[in-house]
DNA sequence: GATGAATGAGCGTTCATTCAT
DNA sequence: AATGAATGAACGCTCATTCAT
């Protein structure tokens, strides 16, 4: 058994040094040299666990945008049970969300969806299903309740979703510089608010 | 004459070309050999223009940008001057900005900056000179005019502007899938339309 | 241990590779892959054994030089018992050194330290380390010995020392064309003799 | 005549800046492009006056050859007519010699020529035609006038200039550290003596 | 005759990947 | 299963040399 775990830990060893790396170089300029250093283990070990350094890229993407994902799907919880104050509820998930989506993995993890994804075309199913996709849509389901207690204006609950993400975390890649720089607590309560506040006003969040 | 002309010509062709090779394959991929040849040269006279292959990449991520801002503010016009009717202006400038924020060119040169910007911190300038934030700069100048006017409801313009682009360009990235996928004219012309509706509910445009 | 003795001798095979096309070609000439090539090896390996191709060139000089060194010094050695016919150990001694300051490998590697002295100043070491200066001071003790036995004029065997290996090893630049032409044995039994008449009129040999 | 002037001017810049380069940087290293930086002209204006970079560098060598040489012969000047104190006059020739031989430009054709022997084995006959062996042979001249004078003992000229200046020139290879250290007057001025002592012992001379 | 511009060829170095152990 | 060692293939960059002006 301590081998089946010695080998599960070193995979998961790998797929996290594969992904420090990746993100602190790109994916053309990391070295698997460097990634097995950070992992701690010989280079070879790594090509007896994956095959490629294309396949290594892909599941160490794949590994990192799940563990993101449950994270913001969590960050939605505060609306499953809004109570009497909606806005302070949307209020709440905003914030979560905001910090979420600057944070120093999630940038990287950005940043290498953008920059490979025209060579590896098939990380889209990452975005597609475990990513801001999956988030609108879980996003949409609550709206959709809210609308049906009258919490909103009727409307297609899929359009408040991707306007809330909007309105929320459009202003960020100005706002971090692509992600470069970290925004103070204060000014990232800002823009929660500034975002509720703007999509209350557009469906009548009551 | 003509040799300036002449000299002048390789220099842009070596820009479009260096832009070009860059766009497909990424800056660490890219091979200056297949920049020369796209643009026609030799590899020495890429180097006897430019001294570095990342000396290369600025200027023609600088040039490219600089095009692309000129096209964006471009479609800002209608709200210079926009009649009666604000939402069709609004609708219309959104509409191009759109498609403007969906062209080849413009996807390429987002991808770019995300996914080089760690390792060239400087080209931040180019966002912030050239890019996003001048863009919102010209549409908060517009819309202060505008708000003055009566035809918004008092507030930030900066906010405004920021929110009307948010509210525009957030639901691309899901959409066109990272900028990998076009769009139909239709799908656009809705997305324009559910934005400035928004937008108009949002602050109150009459 | 066949593994450790195959690295080891993959080591000093690309070592005496890298000095042999070194001399034949100076250093900024000699490609690596020629060396690589000489020593049976990818030029990769090469890589793998010595960081740069500066440091392959040091100690590739350094182990030729230790090596000729060793010989050098060993040629003294019919000064540490002379008998009774001082001449003729001079003399035998001033043979042997000639005939190893005339090999090949001796003038290749006065070759690369006049030439590159002056871009790795740090060859010097090899010089003072192992090279004429440490010959000098072992010819030196012979000579402080031989003096204290009277067989010499009293004086500093320093300078003795210097003016045998001046008489012995001056002619031959010019002799052999700057080490480009190899000496009959007897023109070098004829220079041996007139260093060794020399040497003994100005110190009162005995 | 002007233009002549100037062309004659313009060659001589080209040879010179040329020897300033290979000094500093070796034959290989030396690049062309440098060579008409430091003559002050345009690349392609070294081509039109040298075929080659080998024959701007045999040429360029031939030049400082030259000059280097008149000034060793000049340096014999005071054995021409000895007076009553030939020690004297070998004294103050040695002291010449002795810094002709330590002056950079001698110490920078030494190492070139050393350096690029084997590729270009023609560059003997610059030794040969111009260099040591017309010093040995000028001075061999002089030491047979003079012993026929009965101020030296019979012998073979040759063979006494040979050994006068092993003497004088053996030991500057060491102390001055291949050329790359200068020496203090003082001890110039002592090495001179040695070597005359020397020299006056093995030889008799009165 | 002098020059700015262009190029073909080559070199030092790196890296993904594979063997032998 | 894990590793030290080796390699084939590229790539950034330089340079001697040549045209066109």
């Amino acid at each position: 058994m301590s081998t089946t775990r010695g080998r599960i830990d070193k995979r998961q060893a790998i797929l996290e040094g594969a992904f420090t790396v990746f993100a602190r170089e790109g994916y053309a300029q990391a070295c698997v040299q460097a990634i097995a250093r950070e992992a701690g283990v010989a280079k070879p070990t790594v090509y007896n666990h994956m095959t490629d350094k294309a396949t290594l890229f892909r599941h160490s993407l794949e590994a990192a945008a799940r563990a993101v994902l449950d994270e913001r799907i969590a960050a939605l919880e505060p609306l499953a049970d809004p109570g009497d104050d909606l806005r302070a509820a949307l209020q709440q998930a905003a914030g979560r969300l905001l910090r979420l989506h600057t944070d120093g993995r999630s940038c990287a993890l950005r940043r290498l969806l953008y920059s490979e994804v025209t060579h590896f075309p098939d990380i889209l199913d990452i975005v597609k299903d475990s990513g801001p996709d999956r988030l609108t849509r879980a996003l949409a389901d609550r709206l959709a309740r809210l609308t049906l207690a009258g919490r909103l204006r009727a409307g297609d609950p899929d359009l408040a979703a991707e306007q809330f993400l909007a309105l929320l975390l459009g202003p960020l890649e100005a706002r971090t510089q692509l992600g470069t720089r970290t925004l103070p607590e204060a000014e990232l309560d800002a823009m929660a608010q500034a975002a509720v506040d703007a999509f209350a006003r557009a469906w009548d969040v009551s």
